[in-house]
DNA sequence: TCATTAATCGCAC
DNA sequence: GTGCGATTAATGA
């Protein structure tokens, strides 16, 4: 598998910092592992080894609730890290579950060597750093727009994210969600998002081709949840 | 193609 | 808003 100094993935920390000769002997353990689509490969509440990023494809990570409710937490795409909080802290066990939403290709970094290189490449470490502050900012605002929008801003929110996350071609998001990750992503039910995905469409702001979904028009959305996204990152 | 899985919608609460 | 269940659409072996 290609190693980090030549990896296209310019937004992974590690590849950021793969020019310092120090980690050299760290990168020689790095493992690849292949995920078909919709493989689990981490397991809520199961001990935590290491960390993984996301070489090639796509991730939703979640928890689960009550009832067997799934809250999706976050997404990850290629060169994003996943299950970071496992690994390290007093926390042993991973606090989330990782699911491929494609055939996914990972890197995968046992925490004691990873703990080991953040010891020794103080602007790995610093990367980290400033990983986590962003991560925490990020959860900060969903936690407020969870608690304040109504749920057709929600889905709305969750729409517009996507297409910034992952783009969209030809007017279609070039990620296949199903209308459970919608509604696992925007604290509702699948009905809901159905209902109100329907009606977006009849508004003629939402497109549909398939199971995927598309933006006709990204002003009128954006305007929709305009009072709630003032001052923030996205 | 046909069987399986996902999406939709009406209806009761 | 939520959740069930019947119907219809999409997918894939």
């Amino acid at each position: 598998m290609a190693d980090c100094i030549h990896c296209e993935n310019l937004n992974c920390l590690i590849k950021k910092n793969s020019k310092d000769p120090k980690i050299e002997d760290f990168l020689k353990n790095k493992h690849t592992i292949k995920c078909k689509k919709s493989q689990q490969f981490i397991m809520e509440g199961t001990p935590a080894h290491g960390l993984f990023f996301a070489y090639k494809g796509k991730v939703k990570v979640a928890k689960t609730g009550i009832n067997d409710r799934e809250q999706i937490v976050r997404f990850a795409k290629d060169g994003e890290i996943i299950g970071h909080r496992g690994g390290f802290g007093s926390s042993k066990y991973y606090s989330i579950s990782a699911q491929a939403l494609e055939d996914t290709t990972l890197c995968y970094f046992s925490k004691d060597d990873l703990k080991n290189i953040l010891l020794t490449i103080p602007s790995l470490t610093f990367d980290f750093m400033l990983f986590y502050a962003d991560e925490l900012s990020e959860s900060e605002t969903r936690v407020r727009k969870l608690a304040q929008m109504s749920v057709r801003e929600r889905v709305i929110d969750t729409l517009l994210y996507m297409d910034k996350k992952f783009g969209s071609t030809d007017q279609l998001l070039n990620v296949l969600l199903s209308r459970k990750d919608y509604a696992d992503y925007s604290g509702t039910t699948e009905e809901q998002v159905i209902r109100i995905l329907s009606t977006l469409k009849k508004e003629g702001l939402v497109n549909a081709k398939g199971r995927k979904l598309g933006i006709l028009n990204h002003e009128a959305l954006r305007e929709e949840i305009s009072k709630h996204t003032f001052s923030m990152t996205r």
